[in-house]
DNA sequence: CGTTCCGTGGAGAGCGCTCTCCGTCAATGC
DNA sequence: GCATTGACGGAGAGCGCTCTCCACGGAACG
């Protein structure tokens, strides 16, 4: 319907400029709200893009301002298991597939990074990239992506500490703002939980409703998150007197959480408490201690960590420590804006605090 | 390290032609690996562009060759509920935010969307642009994205039926797959899943295992998905003489399973087989068979549908009906790239066979 | 009344790449 | 031996946009 006015193909700035008898540049201009342009003038420029359906076209855009427009989103691991296991890339038609990716969507948690994301990044017209970076391979391909400018920066989310992409990012000049601190020092912003805080919260609502008995399902202690967690547990559960607190190391999976709790069941029998780091292993210990015939939260209370979905799957639901994931998730992007708009900012950290949601179990 | 090659800011390919004493031609040439160039020449490019640290600007390709090599992966809504959520975009730090994102996660099922979609671009170094439509406004943006070339087809996930989305994309002349049989007919390319034989083997299952009161949960018949399920599912039993299956409509999530399990063991005390037309409803039902006192698979036995991660999150797992979910993504994503290949080809459908997977629960 | 200045629109030079056209040179055919 | 062919490299014209300059005119000032 618009075809009479438009040479050929999409419409371009020219087409626009000549339906409203202007030039480029001051079609240009009022499409981009730059420098006073007469009322009438940028009146008659609009009536002109509506009429000819004009939609700017972004690579020629990218191409003179150097931006994309474009962040990329990256779910990272250290991965040496997961090195292996891409070589099955091509079917994977029974769940084999990426062991990687669907691991990765398992836990619940990353969902609401997303949502964090796409909430902060939709107002101001974009939308991330995404992309798995599990194995060195993987990683280049992330780092060719910005380089190539196909996104101005990257939002990065280790599945495991030691990931060395953060530091390949950070060697290549390129922006990119972390979701929990990188296991070394890196020059990078990122956000994080007071995790320490959210341990004494556990620690202190299991002592509070009478606990004697207490003990811990870490995480695995080579990622900050599941070491810090543990020290913050710990140091509360001293604080009131418990010196002592039996401690089996999980690996956030629901079935580390289950083998945990056997240990732990096998060795203290008469414990009334448990923190597990966070809710997936939680749901696989009270899977545990009703099969071993203790009732939650009668006989054991169990509090979790994270207020991931798994929590309401489990039943009782799950006391646990709630991380503000979306609102991180969403600071996380705009410290990357800010980033974008000021390169020579100073490089942040932004620690949030984490909320004891009360529910059955504990 | 290279920058005594480059004149200043990223190499170009005039930069590497000057190393490699060639022509900007010839080096795109070789970089892109058409037309039959001598070796020698080959092999002084390729060690040029690695000292001069080259990589294409994409922009400036896509500029030329019309093609963003991106596609977007939209999930999609028809939300009248949405639509209104809207307005409470810019906060949300307690889980608020985007009800609709948070929502979409919230089921596994997404995320092994993601997987094989993943699985399928990448090794054609290409990554998935992630776009959420559940409001017009959004439905705008992603029309609007494609039409600016950010990217060159979309594949949709729409949650509901109804979803204008596709109609909005056929109609502006863009690219698209749809994951599920559209409600309306769109000339658009679509995978989808027998449903139908998949709730045959879930009634093949339960009448075979004994079962004599049979009911099931249905998902919302507004949805071709629970419309299929629910005819497969009664089709069969009436082929082996159960002409009336008490039915209870759900809505796919873990509490509308709750209560439509309530009902039907308010009304059919003496059930002994449930089938659940997703996971998370089956893991509800389970959970209100256990505080009523009846045992799964003992009194009551529960076969749900889409082998998501629900059902290793019950106990006992469930025993459902597999969507291969990974290799339908994939196979979404193959149809597209067809497509931009072959503008021109076929509309095509291509339809999945679903598996019974028995675990615990049936 | 001349000078300065600001506000505003146009001209045009690229951004870095692809791709068509053309030129060159060696191999081949009659 | 000369025309024909095929293989291969170079030249150069854009792709659609932004943005820096420059030109122009009217307002303000001395």
């Amino acid at each position: 319907m618009t075809d009479d006015l438009r040479s050929a193909g999409a419409p371009t700035l020219e087409d626009v400029a000549r339906a409203a008898g202007v030039s480029r540049a001051t079609v240009s201009r009022v499409v981009n709200g730059v420098r006073n342009v007469d009322p009438v003038i940028q009146e008659a420029v609009r009536r002109a893009v509506s009429v000819t359906g004009y939609t700017p076209n972004r690579a020629a855009r990218s191409l003179v301002t150097r931006r994309a427009d474009a962040v990329a989103l990256v779910v990272s691991g250290a991965g040496v298991e997961p090195e292996a296991a891409e070589e099955a890339e091509g079917t994977g038609a029974s769940g084999g597939g990426s062991s990687f990716t669907a691991q990765v969507f398992a836990d619940p948690f990353f969902g609401r990074v997303v949502t964090g994301v796409v909430n902060y990044l939709r107002p101001r017209g974009m939308h991330p990239v995404l992309m798995f970076a599990e194995s060195s391979r993987a990683r280049e391909d992330v780092v060719a992506y910005l380089r190539q400018g196909r996104a101005d920066g990257a939002l990065v989310v280790s599945t495991h500490a030691e990931d060395p992409l953060p530091a390949l990012i950070a060697e290549a000049g390129l922006a990119a703002v972390l979701f929990a601190r990188p296991a070394r020092p890196v020059p990078v912003s990122y956000v994080d939980l007071a995790h320490q805080d959210g341990a004494r919260l556990a620690a202190e609502h299991l002592i509070g409703r009478g606990c004697r008995r207490i003990a811990t399902i870490s995480g695995p202690l080579d990622v900050p998150a599941g070491q810090a967690r543990l020290t913050g547990f710990r140091d509360t559960m001293a604080r009131h007197g418990h010196a002592y607190v039996p401690t089996v190391e999980g690996q956030f999976t629901q079935e580390s959480g289950e083998a945990a709790m056997e240990r732990l069941l096998a060795e203290h029998p008469d414990l009334d408490g448990v923190f597990a780091a966070n809710d997936l292993m939680a749901l696989g210990a009270c899977h545990v201690l009703r099969e071993r015939g203790r009732s939650v939260p009668g006989d054991v209370a169990v509090v979790g960590f994270d207020d991931s979905s798994a929590a309401l799957a489990c039943r009782p639901p799950l006391t646990t420590v709630r991380q503000p994931v979306e609102g991180m998730a969403a600071e996380m992007t705009r410290l990357l804006l800010d980033r974008l708009a000021r390169p020579d900012g100073p490089v942040t950290s932004v620690i949030f605090e984490p909320e004891l949601v009360v529910r059955g179990s504990a």
